[in-house]
DNA sequence: ATGAGATACCTTGACAGGCGAGGTATCTCG
DNA sequence: CGAGATACCTCGCCTGTCAAGGTATCTCAT
């Protein structure tokens, strides 16, 4: 991947809660919708989504159930909570706030 | 600090190299210039600066000597070398390529 | 029908960076 | 003399990423 993972560590959950907000969805096709947003210069390793999931499903931000497959392998449907809504209207307070301070950090121009 | 660490794991090097950019220093003053800038919202711990000083010195990014402290406590001083600001440019494209990505990542209206 | 490749899930263990906690030494000022 | 600022540094823990490995189902071409 051309972005490492180091320069998204911290945002991975609220790149998902996001997803998430559109509807509700499964790992599988997480990934692949966050690799076609990004252009495929971005994706999640399976390692780092599924401990994600278990990490906020453990913080009651997700909830999951078992959909029905019907065709293909059976899937792990997941779902944002109530709380993973405030959860994520959180972390993205917070990533427009790092942005803003990244941005005045990384400029060299100009600033004490 | 209110910017948890994790959302700038792997920035604090290029943040560093910024810092350099404008002239050389050391490291209680680029400390407290970062903690300055963002007006006080985010700043290095020493640990994590003194960690990256060594990585950065190791790399070749960055030189160092002691400055004559004259008056308080000796100084270690930091010049950025010149594959130093190479590896600045790098890691400022590589921030503009995440923002991007990230900004698109994270809206979750509309989009696949 | 057999094998490849896509779909789909999951775990283990290593690694690296951030940082809490602790330590040293000097200078200034009340 | 003691407090607080200046200034440096290290050890060890914690947490998130990810390489590697594993399982199972379905489709499609050979």
């Amino acid at each position: 991947m051309s972005i490492a993972g180091d320069l998204i560590r911290g945002h991975t959950d609220a790149i998902i809660l996001a997803r998430l907000l559109r509807g509700d969805s499964y790992g599988y096709e997480i990934n692949k919708t966050i690799s076609t947003i990004s252009s495929g210069r971005f994706e999640l390793k399976e390692a780092t989504l599924y401990t994600a999931f278990k990490r906020l499903e453990e913080s009651g931000y997700i909830a999951s159930y078992w959909g029905d497959s019907g065709s293909g392998a059976r899937r792990r449907y997941y779902t944002i909570t109530a709380s993973g809504r405030d959860a994520y209207h959180r972390l993205m307070a917070e990533w427009m706030e790092t942005k803003e301070i990244m941005e005045k950090l990384l400029r060299m121009e100009e600033g004490k």
